[in-house]
DNA sequence: TAACGATCCGGACCGAGGTCCGGTTACGTT
DNA sequence: AACGTAACCGGACCTCGGTCCGGATCGTTA
């Protein structure tokens, strides 16, 4: 299983035709009891889905997977996919959401260094070289789930990882920009950038782990 | 006019349907007379997408104009544009050659603090600065022109960039991974960041310049 | 200037992402 | 159990980026 998190919310009362349906809830711990879930047939479907996109993508590759194919293969129509998952994006996306919510869960409530209870600047260091790994790991399916440069931001699983960093920082260096500085940094873990260093560059893991605790230390280190 | 660069290198002696042919000739300062130039009409036709282009991005907005519109309105076949810019991205940066030649001439033989003359560190700062305002003034295109992610670092002018900043780096800390710092720091200046803290988030430009300069500082402040 | 080959042109063609809407199905209600 | 409606399904359809190749052009050589 590759795959998790068959639930889903759907929007307001309206039914507006073809829009999203599937966002990803992280972040949305015990909050409001908001969740219609989807009808029966519904759910199975998103579950044959996500099945069949994480089968063809094992054969195929990311890039070489095209949603025609995922919902062939999962034996329903074009259009069911995009109802349920919005778009391309957001079918890879939700591949990801598992990994997503563990990696999130590991660093509001893990245990230290990457949870609470170290300080900042160590939990930091795990945070950086945990998001390293990870990514590295599914770096196609990263690369392939990596939205326009207009949303690539905005992503709710985006702005949550900033938003921990910040937080993280803030915690150490209380008079910076730690919106901006929590921006360089996770830019240093970009899947694309990753890309690029490792494949293209040929770089090895090791330095780039090095490289991200140089970062965070010389990025920390307070005043002369 | 908004573009620039007319003349264009064609690839080695074999003709090999449909590849570039336009590539960005950035950093070729006076080597290889290595200029076959184009035929009469090639260059006529590029110039006429060029500006129609142009035209059609200041209407519509680069988002807005669709590769088949840019021939029409150039009164040329749609194959012609493929043919010369390779894909959308191509001709997008094309478009974008002037200003990225201009930046280019102004930090590698300008005048001080951009150019040869000042110390390093003074150098990065204004570097910083300049590509900021240059990225800001031309947002919807530099995003329009992004390539897919796979691509985003491997592209000449980014390249060009980057080494630059290594190099400024290295004069600075001879001792530290500059290539990595480099990285970092260019990513702090990636037009979709810029456009994400802008537009999305509603920050000034004021507030980004002291952030770079903020940037600048820690990554270059030498050992505690 | 006539003829020839390299280069280029154009628009039909293809594949893939994304949209639409008539028909179908699940589920609460009576 | 029959019914009504909201939600869902499917696949035809559209758009747009990108490809292909027969035919037109340019520039050069004789």
């Amino acid at each position: 299983m590759l795959y998790a998190g068959f639930m889903s919310a759907a929007l307001p009362p309206f039914p507006q035709p073809q829009e999203p349906v599937d966002k990803p809830h992280l972040l949305e711990v015990g909050s409001a009891p908001d969740e219609p879930c989807l009808r029966a047939d519904a759910a199975r479907n998103r579950a044959r889905l996500l099945e069949a996109a994480a089968r063809l993508i094992a054969e195929h590759g990311a890039a070489g997977v095209t949603m025609e194919a995922v919902a062939a293969e999962a034996g329903v129509g074009k259009g069911t996919v995009f109802r349920r998952f919005g778009d391309r994006t957001g079918l890879l996306t939700a591949l990801l959401d598992h990994s997503a919510k563990k990696l999130q869960a590991d660093f509001l409530g893990g245990p230290p260094p990457l949870g609470p209870g170290a300080p900042p600047v160590e939990r930091l260091r795990a945070f950086g070289i945990a998001v390293l790994y990870r990514s590295a790991e599914q770096l196609d399916l990263q690369l392939a789930a990596q939205p326009e440069p207009t949303r690539r931001y905005s992503h709710p699983s985006a702005r949550a990882l900033h938003t921990h960093v910040t937080m993280l920082l803030r915690q150490t260096l209380p008079d910076a920009d730690c919106d901006l500085l929590a921006q360089t940094l996770m830019a240093y873990l970009d899947p694309a950038l990753i890309n690029h260093l490792t494949r293209q560059c040929g770089m090895s893991m090791e330095r780039l782990e090095k490289g991200w605790l140089d970062l965070v230390d010389r990025v920390t280190r307070t005043g002369v």
